[in-house]
DNA sequence: GTCTATATGTTGATAGAC
DNA sequence: GTCTATCAACATATAGAC
């Protein structure tokens, strides 16, 4: 009979629990601050830590534990985006606006430290296995109601990609723009991107 | 009568043209890799020059040296922008389109590292010195066509800056986006993304 | 203006005790 | 699993010679 990892403690799920500790910590830290501005021993210090225990969970170090954060946090995102997408039924029009409620009630993802600072700050080959990463969770699922509203026009349809990623720079963008510039709560502004999203400038 | 600062070296235009050559480099450096990522020292190097050489130029270090070479940046950029909008017409559509199109065809922006990696990195005072040019080099200059496309429309009128903002992240998002997933070159992503701006998805 | 030399702090990483 | 101790490398910055 199975144990349950959370009733009971083994040997295991000890280090399991710990392991997981330092992701939830590590992930904080890197999406308020980034990569390159953590440290390893300000991670150590959010867990009442020394930075040397850290190599027992992610022997390689730093750009290890960065790697698993940021795989934890895309395949969670992931899952939320895809079940935001259900939720909002068949019509590609609610399913966008849903995305991009969800996204703007979210924390920052800052997707763009991230491909901009982030990925080129650690090996190529990381970089790559989470470039993929983020696009299996964010962009592939907003491909399809995308997907959907170009169904008739397979000449802009071959682009569902490109559009993809226009809507999440266009919601990230807004996250950039310093507050005081801004109208209105988030609430008011997923409609506004929204609006934009469908119709552009035309009134 | 005054001397030509190009054709005759006073003791003063020496100065003048040695800390010009450090703005260039540092400026290249930054521009490529952000702010985190580039010591003085790689910036010395390319200068065939000690790190602490720099200090003479700008006493204060590498903080005074970043925001000097991104108000340097910001300036051209500023004056191109307006530059480009005057040559694209008095038609708002043809004014986007240029904006569009020397955006993409300049070497990448990285705003949105500035904004997320490099601005938290340096002191409060700094950034918020660098946003407001910032602002006012392309933020400013791009909402004058968009109020004209938005002359019929008050409610949408009264966010332009945020449709800036948005036009800005389009552009930037592109340029992130592996290439691997883009079809076609950089000119017809101009007309897609203007296409964009103007009609949203709708077909 | 650029140099050398140096102070001082931080970083990622490893070895080995408990 | 977490600790102490230590390392080499690198950072920004300053003082003073030339």
């Amino acid at each position: 009979m199975a144990v349950n990892r959370s009733e009971k403690s083994g040997p295991q799920s000890a280090q399991v629990a710990a392991r997981e500790r330092v992701l939830e910590v590590a992930d904080q830290l890197f999406a308020t601050h980034g990569y390159q501005a953590v440290s390893l021993r300000d991670i150590g210090a959010s867990l009442s830590m020394r930075h040397a225990s850290l190599y027992y969970h992610f022997p390689r170090g730093k750009e290890e534990l960065y790697v698993a954060v940021v795989e934890r946090r895309m395949r969670s995102y992931q899952t939320q985006l895809e079940q935001v997408l259900r939720d909002a039924g068949a019509d590609w029009r609610q399913q966008l606006s849903a995305a991009a409620h969800w996204m703007l009630t979210q924390p920052h993802m800052h997707l763009g430290r991230m491909m901009q600072s982030d990925m080129p700050a650690i090996s190529e080959e990381s970089a790559d296995t989470l470039r993929v990463i983020v696009r299996d969770a964010l962009l592939q699922p907003l491909t399809r109601p995308i997907q959907q509203a170009l169904v008739n026009n397979p000449e802009k349809r071959r682009r569902s990609v490109t559009y993809a990623g226009m809507f999440l720079s266009l919601i990230e963008g807004i996250e950039n723009l310093p507050a005081n510039y801004l109208t209105g709560n988030k609430d008011e502004l997923v409609d506004v991107v929204i609006d934009f999203v469908l119709h552009g400038l035309t009134t």
